[in-house]
RNA sequence: CGCGGGGUAGAGCAGUUGGCAGCUCGCCAGGCCCAUAACCUGGAGGCCGUGGGUUCAAGUCCCACCCCCGCAACCA
């Protein structure tokens, strides 16, 4: 009954510690993960580190280290970075694993059963920059990689194991054509439709073991080491036990989503599925009961941004450490701007004056201030408890306002559920915030309208009415907001004198988002400022 | 013919299947006084980059063009 999610986030070059553009990436996998937690779907949320890479060796060369020392210790810096911002992974890959390698090389067989591997001849660019082959029509006027035109292309002459990706090209085609959301946002999909039709050829998967001083050997041929690329990506199947643990791995492929840069869908959309076409005709594992390839269910790409209008870069010194960041803003507020401000998918812009105004006119005014202004005017009139109203399950409509009622409310979960099962969490941060019947704008507006400061003189009962729609719509919208600032939720609920844990382990979703949780009558402690004024 | 992103109110951005142009901030004028000088209402401010085309109807679809941004390294 209860549904599984399993969620990944690229894994990352450990050439140096963790920035906020990966940090951005990891966040987001963490807030689609605990919307999935929290609905009750066993969630799985995979990130890690990809360490067989030319990148790594150069590093550790520069660190002056050993390379295994090098890699453990940075592992290390990543995985405690993501636990010092409350990343909610339950496991971190490495791709030096034990695990890994067993999963490589068995996926290594498999393709290779099916006659889809083979060693060729050849001589071509290699940008060391990309670590990819470039074809003659992929480079610039000047014969150069594009991307990288001031580093030296190296001509690489030699003999490899080549992926038949060639035969997948018309499945993956099709792919795209039969599932339309197999690729997010639209754009990514029409930009990998195009690569593929123009040229999908096969890849070179291997590479010479003499010129690389790292990768993991080919199964069977101790002379070659397997191209990162095509082991990276064996990372989503190594960490549930692919190769290792069968029942754990049926348990959670494929994957719901691969969360990923825009810059890596070529190896997500096109290469990968095409390596899982070809490994599933001889192992079981991969396939459906029909027989047909497990593939994932959704690539989402999301988008770059700049900093404070500029690209991120080192020599700019403009690269933001996320544990310093979290410093000078509580974390969730951060995941907040990211997702508020930014579309997802979109490319944005990281600016400390847009954080300040965000934070601000968004969590300070409307939200903190609705949450104090409600608990205040509560705990005055009413003894310091939630109005003690006779139905709380029944709240009505309060007649003559724009307030929508419990239905709205309902209306609003429906849609925030949708948005974040459509990885649209900027859509659900708006419309919590600015939706049509019931939305903090609108709370705060109910509060005009029927003046419950004044009220309360004439017509206690409808002013209990009130004040607990705005307590409760608080409570609901908590939870709402649950999965992008998860600490901030916490002492939303317990500012409404709740308890978050028990609240969670005694009720299931269901119940937490049905109106009228909030029990009437219950003590309301004194309320504390959620987000101070900025500045003086 | 390198690749990609983008040009919508003063700033920053939304605009799914074409159907009266929206949001946040800022500005102006009111209101309110429970609250974090917060909250609410109203207003000013747009040739939706340009020129064509399709259509009863185009920010949205088609064609052409102009302009801006990123593309050594780091790097989602």
């Amino acid at each position: 009954m209860s549904e599984k999610y399993y969620v990944t986030t690229p894994i990352y070059y450990i050439n140096d510690k963790p920035h906020i553009g990966s940090t951005y990436t990891t966040v987001a996998a963490d807030i689609l993960a605990r919307s999935h937690r929290l609905r009750g779907e066993k969630t799985f949320f995979l990130t890690g580190t990809d360490e067989n890479s030319q990148k790594s060796v150069e590093a550790a060369a520069k660190a002056d280290k050993e390379l295994n020392v090098y890699l453990d210790e940075m592992a290390v810096i990543w995985e405690n970075t993501w636990k010092k911002l409350g990343i909610s992974f339950d496991d971190f890959i490495r791709t030096s694993q034990e695990r890994h390698h067993k999963a490589v090389a068995r996926f290594w067989q498999a393709v290779e059963k099916s006659g889809d591997i083979y060693k060729d001849t050849y001589e071509r660019h290699y940008c060391v920059g990309c670590e990819d082959f470039k074809t003659d029509s992929e480079l610039n006027e000047d014969d150069r990689c594009p991307l990288h035109p001031n580093k030296d292309l190296e001509l690489v002459q030699e003999e490899n194991w080549f992926f038949k990706a060639s035969n997948y090209k018309d499945d993956i085609l099709q792919l795209f054509h039969n599932s339309q959301n197999f690729v997010q946002p639209p754009k990514r999909l029409n930009e990998i439709r195009s690569y593929v039709k123009d040229g999908f050829a096969d890849f070179s998967i291997s590479r010479e073991a003499k010129k690389v001083s790292c990768g993991i050997p080919v199964p069977g041929d101790d002379t070659q080491r397997i191209y990162v690329w095509f082991d990276a990506l064996i990372n989503y199947l190594s960490a549930i036990g692919y190769g290792t643990d069968d029942e754990l791995f049926k348990k959670w492929w494929p994957a719901d989503l691969h969360l990923v840069g825009k810059d890596i869908i070529k190896f997500h959309c096109a290469l990968w599925p095409a390596m899982l076409m070809s490994a599933a005709k001889n192992d079981p594992l991969l396939q459906n009961e029909d027989g047909s390839p497990k593939l994932p269910k959704q690539i989402f790409a999301h988008g770059f941004f700049t900093i404070e209008g500029q690209k991120m870069s080192k020599s700019l010194g403009n690269v933001i450490d996320p544990l310093e960041l979290a410093v000078e803003y509580p974390f969730d507020v951060v995941r907040y701007f990211f997702f508020r401000e930014i579309g997802f998918g979109n490319d944005g812009d990281f600016n400390r004056l847009r954080i300040a105004e965000r934070y601000q006119s968004d969590l300070a005014n409307t939200l903190g201030n609705l949450l104090n202004r409600a608990i205040n005017m509560s705990r005055k009139y009413f003894d310091g408890k939630v109005p003690n109203i006779p139905d709380p399950s029944s709240q009505i409509l309060v007649p003559g306002t724009s307030w929508g009622g419990k239905e709205a409310v309902d209306t609003l979960w429906q849609q925030v559920e949708e948005y974040y099962a459509s990885a649209r969490i900027d859509l659900a941060l708006e419309a919590i915030w600015n939706g049509e019947n019931a939305s903090l704008t609108l709370a705060n507006r109910l509060v005009e309208e029927t003046k419950p400061f004044k009220l309360i003189k004439e017509d206690p009962e409808k002013t209990a009415l009130v004040l607990y729609t705005l307590l409760e719509f608080l409570r609901n919208v908590a939870w709402m907001i649950e999965p992008v600032m998860p600490e901030i939720a916490k002492q939303i609920i317990t500012g409404l004198g709740q308890d978050p844990k028990s609240e969670l382990s005694q009720h299931n979703f269901t119940q937490l988002k049905t109106w009228g949780g909030l029990k009437p009558g219950s003590d309301l402690p004194e309320p504390k400022i959620l987000f101070p004024r900025l500045g003086e």
